[in-house]
DNA sequence: CATGAATGAGACTTCATTCAT
DNA sequence: AATGAATGAAGTCTCATTCAT
C-alpha cells in the first residue's frame, strides 16, 4: 500500500523536497541577478549559487527568464502582504500609512537583493518599458496586483478625506516615486542605518510636503499631533 | 589655388560629416536601445536603424557599452542645461522651480526614448546598482553632474528658506522620486497629453504634499474649492 | 551498493571521458592547423575534424591559442623523451647519435602533421620571432626544455672530445639546422621513404661534413692543404 | 606637343613616383609582417608605417597577399643575385662558397625584416607547407630559382669533386639547414655581432663537420668498425 | 592618384538549453 | 531526480576591400 503509490506522507515529503530546491535556487537567483543583472548573469551562476547543478535548474524552471518572472512574482506577493492593511493597524490616514510603509520597508530591508532587481524589473521598476520581454512577457500579475494594492490604499485615504481630491493614479505616483526614491536611496548609499525608520519621513513628505509650513502661524494647532515629526524631517515648530 | 591642401571648409566638411554619422548612430542607439533594452538591443539593430553598415557603428564607437555610455553622456548634459536657472525665472521659489521642470519635462517629452533608458541606466535611474558594469563603468560624470544640479536647486530652496530644513539628499529624493514617477507614468500611460503641463502639479505634490490642505474651516468649503484639487495644487491657504 | 557514490571507477570514468576527448581535439588541431595553417584555420574546422561541437572545443581550451600551445608542448614532451638518452644506446658518440636520432625521425614521421607545426611555431622553428604572441607567449617551457636536451647532446659530444671544441650553440644549430632541414624536405617532397632511416646520414654529415673526404689516398696526406682550414675546422686527419 | 601626351621624360617621371610608393610600401610590409606576422599585421598597419593611406597600398597591390608575395619575389632576387658567382670569386671550391655565402650573408644582415619573413614563408623556410595559400599560391618562381641557384652551388662542388658524391638535394639540405639556424640564431639571439663573419665556420661546418677531427691516429682504423658507414656518408675513401 | 570612411563577411567566443549517465 | 559535458545559435568585433571625394 505504501509502495505502490506513495501516501500524503511521502508526497508531501516529495513536494517539501521539490520546494526546498525551488527556493534555494530562487534565492540564489536573487542573489546573482541583483548582483551581476539579469542579462550578465548566467544560469550557472545561479547554480553554482545555489550549489546545485545546471541541470537541476532547469528541473525547476524551463527558462531563464521563467526564474526571474517566478522571483518577481513571489517576493511581490509577499510584498503586498506587508503593504495590506492588518488588524491592529492605527485609524488615522497618516498613522495608518506610517504603519504600512514600515512594514513594507522592513521586508525590503530583508531583501536588498531583490529589490535591486524590482527596482529594474518589478513593482516600482520601469514596468514593461524596455520592453525587454523578460518580466512583461507573459503574466506578471503579482505585478498588478501590487499596483492595485497601492492604488487602493491611496484610494482609502481619499475616501477618509486624508488626500487632495486628485486622480488616485498621480497621488499613487507621488507615494510611489517618494518610495521608491528613498529605498533606492538607501540602499545605494548604505548609509542609512535602517530602511524602515524612514516610513514617517517618507510618510510626512508625502502628505505634507517639503515646503517649510510654519510661516504664518497655522491658528490653533491641536498639540496632540507632535509625534508626526519624524525621523529627520524636523518639527515644522508650530504643530498645529 | 583651390586644390593646394583642403582648406577650413573642406575640413570642417569631414568633420561635419563625422558629426552627422556619430550623431545618426546615436538616434539610432536611443531608439534601439529603448525599445528592446540594451542588452537584447544588437548592434546590427542600431545599425540598421541608422541605414549603415555595421563596420561604421565601429568606426564611431568602440564597443556597445561607448554607445550607451556616450548616449547617456550626451542626452545628460542637455538635460543639465534644462534644469539650470535662466536669467527670466521667477524669483519665487515654486514659480521657480516649476520653471525649471517645465523645461525639463518639455525636454523630456521630445526624448522619451532617452528618458526610457536613462529611467534604467542613468540619471534618474538605479545607478551603478545592477553593477552592469555597462553605464557606470567608467566617467559618467555627467550623471553626477545632473544629480549635483538637482541638489543645487534643492538647496536653493532651503536657502531661501522656501523648504524644510532637512537633509538636502533627502529632500532630492523626494522630488526625485516623484518627478520620475510622473515621467514614466507618462511616458508610459500615454495617456498624459502634455508631460510639461504636469510641472505644477509636481511641484505642489513635492512642496506641499498630497495631505488634503483646506481643513482648517472645512464647515463652508468655498464653491470655488474645485480648483483646488488636481492637477496643481494651487494656492492654498494663504493666498499671498 | 554500487550506486552510492561514484567510486573511483566512475571518477576515472569522467577523467577517461575528459582525455579522450581532449586527445581528440588536440589531434584534430594536429591536423587541421598543419593543413591550413594556425591563423586560416578556423575552430570550427577543429571540430568538425573531431566530429565534435564548436562549444566542446571551448569547454576543453579556452582560447584558440590555447590550443596551439597544448599541441606544441604536449607533442614537444613526447619528442624530448624520445631524443633522450636510453640504457641500451651504444657508448660511441656517433652511434649514440645515429641511436637518438633515429628515435626523434621516427617519432617526427608519426607525427608528420605536428611537424608541419612545429617548424612553424615550435621546438624547430623560427621560435618568438614574429612575435605573434602566440606559441611563444606563455610558457613554452617544452620547447626551452627540447632546446636544453639537444645542447645537452652536443655537450654530450663535447665532453667526449668527439666534437670540435666549439661554442655549443653553434654546434647545436649545425646539428638542428640540418636535422630540420631533413625532416622538412622529406616531409614535403614525400619522396623519402623512411624517415628515420636518414638518421645515419645526418649524423654522418654532421659530423664529417659534405666535403669529400678520400680524395688523394688517405696514406700519406699532403701537408701543403693547410689552409683549407680555417676560422672553425681545424686541421682534420693529420694528426698535427 | 608636351602636353597632348606626356613625352617620355613625363611617363618617367610618373613610372618613377610609382616605383616610389611601390617600394615605400614594401618596406614597410617587410617591417610591419616581420614584427607582427603577417596574418597578424593590419593592411592599415603597413600603410600608417609607408605613412600613408590604405587606399594607396591598394593602388598598388591588389590584395594583402600580393603584398607578401611581391616582397619574397623582390628581395629573393637580390638574394640570387649575391649567392651567384661573380668574375672575382676565387676558385677553389670552399673558399668559393665562403665567398658567396659572405655575400649572402651580408644581405642579410642588411635585411634581418625581410629574412624574418623568408624564413616563415620564403626561401629558406619552409616553403608551402602550411599551405598557407599564401606565398605558395601562385607564382613564387623567385624561390624556386633560389632554390635552384643553391642547388647550382652544390653541384658545382660536386662536380669539382669537392663534395661526397651524394644526392644534391641532401647536400643543399644540408647546408641549406645550417645556413638557415645559423641565419636565424644570429637574428634572434643578437649576440653576433656580424653575420657575415660566420661564412666560414658555416662553410667549415658543412664541409668538414663538426667531428673533431685530429684524432689519435686515422692510419690503422680498426676495420671492425666497417659498419659505422652508413646509407652515405662515410669510407669511400676506398674506392672499392 | 591619394585618401580614409563605409561596408559586411566571417572569426571567435559565450551561454542557454539538452540529454546521457 | 541531479548532474555537468555537449551543443550550436547568435552576438560582438575585426579588418580586407571598395569607392566617393
Amino acid at each position: 500500500m505504501n509502495e505502490v503509490s506513495p501516501p500524503e506522507a511521502m508526497l508531501s515529503r516529495r513536494e517539501e523536497a521539490k520546494a526546498l530546491f525551488r527556493n534555494a535556487i530562487l534565492d540564489a537567483a536573487e542573489q546573482v541577478f541583483a548582483e551581476r543583472g539579469f542579462h550578465v548573469a548566467r544560469i550557472s551562476d545561479v547554480a553554482k549559487q545555489a550549489r546545485i547543478g545546471v541541470g537541476t535548474v532547469y528541473n525547476h524552471f524551463e527558462q531563464k527568464e521563467d526564474l526571474l518572472r517566478a522571483l518577481l512574482e513571489e517576493r511581490t506577493a509577499r510584498l503586498i502582504e506587508h503593504l495590506a492593511a492588518r488588524p491592529g493597524d492605527p485609524a488615522e490616514f497618516e498613522e495608518r500609512l506610517i504603519a504600512r510603509l514600515t512594514r513594507v520597508l522592513d521586508y525590503v530591508e530583508n531583501h536588498r537583493s531583490f529589490f535591486l532587481l524590482a527596482m529594474e524589473y518589478g513593482v516600482l521598476g520601469k514596468g514593461s518599458v524596455g520592453g525587454d520581454a523578460v518580466a512583461c512577457s507573459k503574466n506578471m500579475q503579482q505585478i498588478e496586483k501590487f499596483r492595485r494594492a497601492f492604488r487602493g490604499l491611496i484610494e482609502e485615504g481619499l475616501a477618509a478625506d486624508a488626500l487632495m481630491p486628485m486622480d488616485a493614479h498621480r497621488l499613487a505616483w507621488s507615494l510611489g516615486g517618494i518610495l521608491r526614491m528613498f529605498i533606492f536611496g538607501a540602499l545605494v548609499d548604505q548609509q542609512e542605518p535602517s530602511l524602515k525608520a524612514l516610513a514617517p519621513t517618507i510618510a510626512g513628505l508625502f502628505l505634507h510636503g517639503a515646503a517649510r509650513r510654519d510661516e504664518p502661524a497655522p491658528p490653533k494647532p491641536t498639540p496632540s499631533k507632535g509625534e508626526r515629526a519624524r525621523t529627520t524631517s524636523r518639527s515644522r515648530r508650530t504643530p498645529r
